[in-house]
DNA sequence: CGCCAGGTTAGAG
DNA sequence: CTCTAACATGGC
């Protein structure tokens, strides 16, 4: 078996991440065991397993799938690297927070956390979109349904993995095959939508790739269904752009409610207030913040 | 049972 | 441009 280390910048924590990867019991597109990651994405024409630990300060990648081309072995690792979030300095934002109230104790409790992503825009601008207005205990109920139902499955050992499922194959799907899998009509017909855009070429992660981020943010919201906070959302989980978070997110305005110990949900300009400090880096501070949430 | 949750849209004022 | 109702369902 194959086995290649990938090296980690020194403010990286797997344990963060893990904790991340561990957070339902409902997620299918990987498996977290004994602080082993296991997981298949595709990979060209081809459906590539993986598994990923740590061990002396390295990524240690193991290749389950026989023939990779190197080509393709490179993508897996550039999945993992972008996964992971591997090629971000934290320095400069450890730096803003560790002189800010609200983030310095957090970024000492979670040093090396960092933005666990989604590198497929398809399935982060969809994932955000389930999550919309919905705990996300059932957002992953949501997730589970969908991905049960219209992802495909590579089987290897006594291992099944699923893949999120493909835009060609949501955009033909009709609202009443979403509907029994405890989906609105509203979330049904967003999920149809994003899926056309995606299969017919409108939107792409190619497409929005180096754009500053309010032209990216603008093409995305002319999806209907997406709006501000689902568009940061994705483009914070498959870009990083690090300016890019929810503002308008529930769990942040509970946040600043308690900071300002407030009787009441914060506005929007209180919002624009906090995150002023964060200039820059208000997608990373919006990751701590939910830690406290 | 009631309130809220990782919101968005269409329509009115 | 801002405000509001409707959407709609589970978690706690």
């Amino acid at each position: 078996m194959s086995a290649i280390t990938v090296p980690v910048p020194k403010e990286f924590s797997f344990d963060e991440a893990l904790t991340f990867l561990k957070r339902s019991p409902r997620e299918l597109l990987h498996r977290v065991e004994n602080e082993t990651v296991s997981k298949a994405i595709r990979v060209g024409n081809t459906t590539a397993a993986f598994t990923v630990t740590f061990e002396k300060n390295k990524l240690h990648v193991r290749l389950l799938t026989d023939g990779l081309t190197p080509g393709q072995q490179y993508e897996v690792v550039a999945y993992i690297r972008e996964w992971f979030d591997l090629d971000t300095d934290l320095k400069p934002f450890y730096a803003l927070a560790d002189k800010d109230k609200l983030l310095k104790d957090l970024v000492k409790q979670h040093y090396g956390y960092r933005i666990v992503g989604q590198p497929d825009l398809y399935e982060s601008l969809t994932w955000a979109m389930l999550g919309q207005q919905i705990n996300v205990a059932f957002a992953y109920t949501l997730k589970q349904h969908f991905v049960e139902n219209f992802g495909a499955t590579l089987q290897h050992g006594d291992q099944k993995y699923f893949l999120f499922p493909e835009p060609a194959t949501v955009a033909v799907l009709t609202t009443d095959q979403l509907l029994p899998l405890q989906f609105s009509r509203q979330k049904a017909t967003y999920a149809v939508t994003i899926a056309e855009a995606f299969a017919n070429g409108n939107v792409s992660k190619e497409s929005l790739q180096g754009l500053p981020l309010q032209e990216a943010k603008e093409r995305l919201i002319k999806i209907k269904g997406v709006g501000n906070w689902t568009a940061n959302y994705a483009l914070m989980k498959t870009f990083r752009y690090p300016d890019a978070f929810p503002l308008e997110d529930a769990g942040l305005y509970n946040v600043v409610k308690k900071y300002k110990k407030l009787d009441r949900k914060p506005t929007a300009d209180e919002m624009k207030k906090v995150f002023k400090k964060y200039k820059g880096w208000e997608a990373y501070a919006t990751l701590y913040l939910w830690k406290s949430a």
